[in-house]
RNA sequence: GGAUGUUUAGCUCAGCUGGGAGAGCAUCUGUUUGACGUACAGAAGGUCACAGGUUCGAGCCCUGUAGCAUCCACCA
């Protein structure tokens, strides 16, 4: 017997144990075919969001729905080490305890990181549980493993091998708080406050200035050139001509480039090949000198003169102040304008001149391109990616940090030559590099590596490429288009054949979710207060496929008193099936209409839920479910049973208990992978069941003819007739009316029974001629009429309006049918259904007048 | 500058290859009917952003305009 109210925390409690202890999540039924997904890799630098809560809903719906289908699914777990995230998070826990990493050396420092790891990984372990996802813990990968550790060295000795890694001097973009190259993904352009300052460079030989504007000054100290754009009539004569740079005093030759925009600032720009990107192509087409001017903490060199030793932006404000003394200042402008930002540190990103390693991605990103094939649900965020693709730089995969795979490249300490080793090298005249690699660099090898990779195991033969990957639309650079590329360069096969995108989880008021906000939500908080299978339901509903989602704690509620409707519904099927129940097959040309009706609604339901969870759209798949339960079941088809429950036809008792048991749990089955832990309750409080809802079958449609049912229509629809009556005639619901239902057909048996419970009619009259003054309500084979003492002006009036409805829609269908286009160019199906409407209209009209 | 998404009820959003506009919440009326007040019954509420076009027929397809959002590239 189930308790009268849907306790979540009750009925959460041990199932997820119950599940991983009978094993029902780990993968490897043969005679099965075989169906994978690998989590995306959480980083384990701390608590999950309801980003990942619903990501990894997605997921665990699908692995928990495929298995119902029949399939051998394989969900693999792990985590990520988050190279920049993790270190800048166990940084700055020593940083309190006052020591520095330098302090502890690398080794020391890598003890406490992989502390960290383990801690935080517990929680994760520990969320994941409360989520209930269906995860194979057998097969759980960590990034920083020795089989992912062997993938990585593997791809990047063969990349190295063939020319697509390099090491190089380039412009990279450099967070100087962490103290770390980033690659361009990882940089945030944000328009910020800042200042366009105005200095006047006297031109040599001459008394005239050339006025040259810059955002940041500081980096004067490694100007080597003043650009003008040749076609600007009024530099043009200057070029080849000299400036004096007013922060140095050193000579600076005038250019010409097409590259110089004549509208912006002055038109004339001063070039910086060390520490601007444009500046360094400048460099490269006019073999100019690259000065660098500030270290890799963003202090000044000791070339900066007085300035030498100072902070990026100290060093701004003291040499503006020193050119304005000199009075070669023009004047200052505020502008908002981007600047990069560093997606971890939050500092202000410097570009930098810099040796690092680098991707060579366009042979690889050229055969991405021609020959990938996975499948992108929506599909539009193919082209997302594909555009991507086309224009991608080369990718800096070098990182100064200790927490990552260390680079498997050693350096011979004379001659400076370059090993690149999936061995270690333990020669002491090579040393190895001290940079690490890029988190993004492991985790692009994740579907394949987590299986095996390089070594072809049983595993990956059989799972391997994986059926389906879910992430969302914000790291399909980051992430889903690496693997792509390194999948097919080292696998030859896509990693996945579906790609399913969703899109990103805001606050109410659709900011996105962010600490200095302080508007993030805690899922773990809302599964405590409304339960976990509310969560998963409210995140995996009510939103379209790729687009974001608002947190609205509205809809949660929403979704637990759907989950309680379920909980009832099933305690009221329950108790009348009584102590030794069990099912009949159904005969499906016994059942009265009203078992007719609901079999046939249940197997609309079944198929397009069917069909909708096949496509991933769950959220479809869950608005045909939720109108089956609440219209068609609870609302109509419950309340009738109750009528033939207590009827004295024990036989047809029987028929109607069955019926009741298998949509009871169809229903249960189809809300299962939404929320597991009611499913499994309900599912267990279920005559006849299995050990467990896991290894049940999803439904399938029960066998059903094609019959008229008409009748039933009519009747609920005169119950919601009179039910309204009622209300507009102030009466209480259960006034005792007396209905006089006039028609030349036989209605079916039961047909007054159920009207009088749900209208309580004092008396009901059938006859086929019948002359009441009753208000009058037609129907295509019957009049009803509610005796009462309504005045005849407002039944005359109800009566007008009702006839003017009908010609109305008489006139519509009429003006359709009389179109010869219509009937010409529309389907067969709908001309048919035009004429079918027209004739029931006639028909009431007719019994109207 | 390029691209994508979005504009539908008071609010948040659905709407599946074009065939009479839907849900949740909120609002109003009523209800101790034996599954459920975390409920039930009923009601009200929309020129589907705007302008053209295609079509027998457009919320849906095409073109354009406007607002909002996001991504990519960026001007020193």
């Amino acid at each position: 017997m189930l308790d009268k109210r849907y306790d979540h925390k009750k009925v959460e409690e041990g199932k997820y144990e119950f599940w991983k202890k009978e094993g029902y999540f780990t993968a490897g039924d043969k005679t099965k075919s075989p169906f994978s997904m690998v989590i995306p890799p959480p980083n384990v630098t701390g608590k999950l969001h309801l980003g990942h809560a619903w990501d990894t809903t997605v997921q665990d719906i699908t692995a928990r729905y495929k298995k119902l289908r029949g399939y051998d699914v394989l969900w693999l777990p792990g985590m990520d080490h988050a190279g920049i995230a993790t270190q800048a998070k166990v940084e700055e826990k020593l940083r309190k305890e006052g020591v520095s990493r330098y302090d502890l050396g690398r080794e020391k420092f890598l003890e406490k990181a992989w502390a960290w790891k383990e801690e935080y990984g517990k929680n994760i372990h520990e969320q994941w549980a409360k989520m209930g996802l269906s995860l194979d813990y057998t097969r759980e990968r960590f990034t920083l493993d020795e089989g992912l550790s062997l993938a990585v060295k593997t791809v990047f000795k063969t990349l190295y091998d063939k020319g697509l890694i390099y090491k190089g001097e380039r412009i990279i973009n450099y967070d100087p708080v962490l103290k770390t190259a980033l690659s361009n993904i990882e940089v945030v352009y944000e328009d910020t406050k800042g200042k366009f300052y105005y200095f006047k460079y006297p031109i040599v030989g001459s008394n005239r200035y050339l006025i040259v504007a810059t955002t940041r000054p500081e980096t004067m100290f490694g100007d080597v050139a003043v650009f003008v754009n040749p076609k600007d009539k009024r530099y043009k004569d200057l070029i080849g001509q000299y400036v004096i740079n007013p922060a140095n005093e050193e000579k600076l030759p005038i250019m010409g480039d097409e590259y110089v925009d004549i509208e912006f600032g002055t038109g004339a720009m001063k070039c910086t090949p060390a520490h601007d990107p444009n500046d360094f192509a400048l460099s490269n087409k006019y073999k100019l000198e690259r000065i660098k001017c500030m270290d890799d903490s963003a202090k000044m060199l000791d070339i900066c003169g007085q300035f030498k030793g100072m902070d990026r932006y100290e060093c701004r404000e003291k040499l503006v102040e020193k050119i304005k003394a000199d009075g070669r200042l023009e004047k200052i402008e505020d502008i908002v304008h981007p600047v990069g930002h560093s997606e971890r540190s939050g500092t202000v990103v410097e570009p930098f001149l810099s040796k690092q390693w680098f991707v060579k991605m366009k042979p690889l990103a050229e055969q991405a391109l021609a020959k990938s094939n996975v499948n992108f649900v929506p599909s539009r965020f193919k082209n997302t990616w594909k555009q991507w693709m086309e224009n991608v730089d080369d990718w800096c995969i070098s990182r100064q940090l200790w927490w990552g795979h260390r680079i498997p490249a050693y350096y011979n300490i004379k001659t400076g030559e370059i090993k690149v080793s999936i061995e270690d090298i333990n020669d002491p005249m090579y040393k190895q590099d001290e940079d690490v690699l890029d988190t993004w660099f492991s985790s692009a090898l994740w579907p394949f590596a987590t299986l095996g990779w390089p070594n072809i195991t049983d595993d990956y033969k059989r799972y391997f490429p994986t059926s389906l990957l879910s992430t969302g639309y914000d790291i399909i650079f980051f992430w889903v288009s690496r693997m792509i590329f390194d999948s097919l360069e080292f696998t030859k096969e896509s990693p996945f054949k579906d790609c399913l995108i969703h899109g990103l989880i805001r606050d109410s008021q659709g900011r996105k979710m962010s600490k200095s906000l302080g508007n993030g939500i805690d899922p773990m908080d809302v599964i405590e207060k409304y339960g976990v299978d509310a969560l998963r339901y409210f995140l995996t509903t009510g939103s379209a496929p790729g687009q974001d989602t608002r947190y609205i704690e509205e809809k949660v509620v929403s979704a637990s008193n759907y989950l309680n409707k379920i909980w009832n519904s099933a305690r009221y099927v329950l108790d009348n099936l009584g102590e030794d129940f069990k099912p009949i097959e159904i005969d499906f040309d016994k059942l009265d209409p009203v078992e007719k009706d609901i079999i046939n609604k249940l197997n609309v339901t079944i198929k397009k839920v069917s069909s909708y969870m096949d496509k991933y759209e769950y959220s479809m798949a869950s608005s045909y479910l939720y109108s089956f339960v609440y219209d068609d079941f609870c609302s109509s088809y419950l309340e009738m049973s109750k009528v033939s429950l207590q009827g004295s036809n024990e036989s047809y008792k029987n028929i109607v208990k069955s019926i009741l048991f298998y949509i009871l749990k169809d229903i249960i089955i189809m809300i299962y992978p939404y929320a597991p832990f009611i499913g499994e309750e309900l599912y267990q409080a279920l005559p006849l069941h299995k050990k467990s809802i896991m290894i049940e079958d999803y439904p399938t449609e029960i066998n059903a003819k094609k019959c008229d049912l008409t009748s039933v229509e009519i009747l609920y629809k005169m119950i919601q007739d009179i039910r309204n009556y009622k209300v507009t005639n102030k009466l209480a619901p259960n006034y005792k009316l007396k209905l006089v239902i006039e028609t030349k057909e036989k209605l079916f048996e039961g047909f007054e029974n159920y009207l009088s419970r749900f209208s309580f009619a004092k008396e009901i009259i059938v006859s086929d001629n019948i002359t009441s003054k009753g208000s009058k309500y037609a129907y295509s084979k019957m009049t009803l009429f509610i005796e009462d003492d309504i005045s005849l002006e407002e039944k005359e009036a109800k009566r007008t309006k009702d006839i003017e409805f009908l010609e109305n829609e008489i006139k519509r269908c009429e003006n359709m049918l009389n179109n010869p286009n219509f009937i010409n160019k529309a389907p067969k199906e709908k001309v048919e259904l035009e004429k079918n409407k027209l004739e029931e209209y006639k028909k009431r009209l007719a019994l109207l007048k």
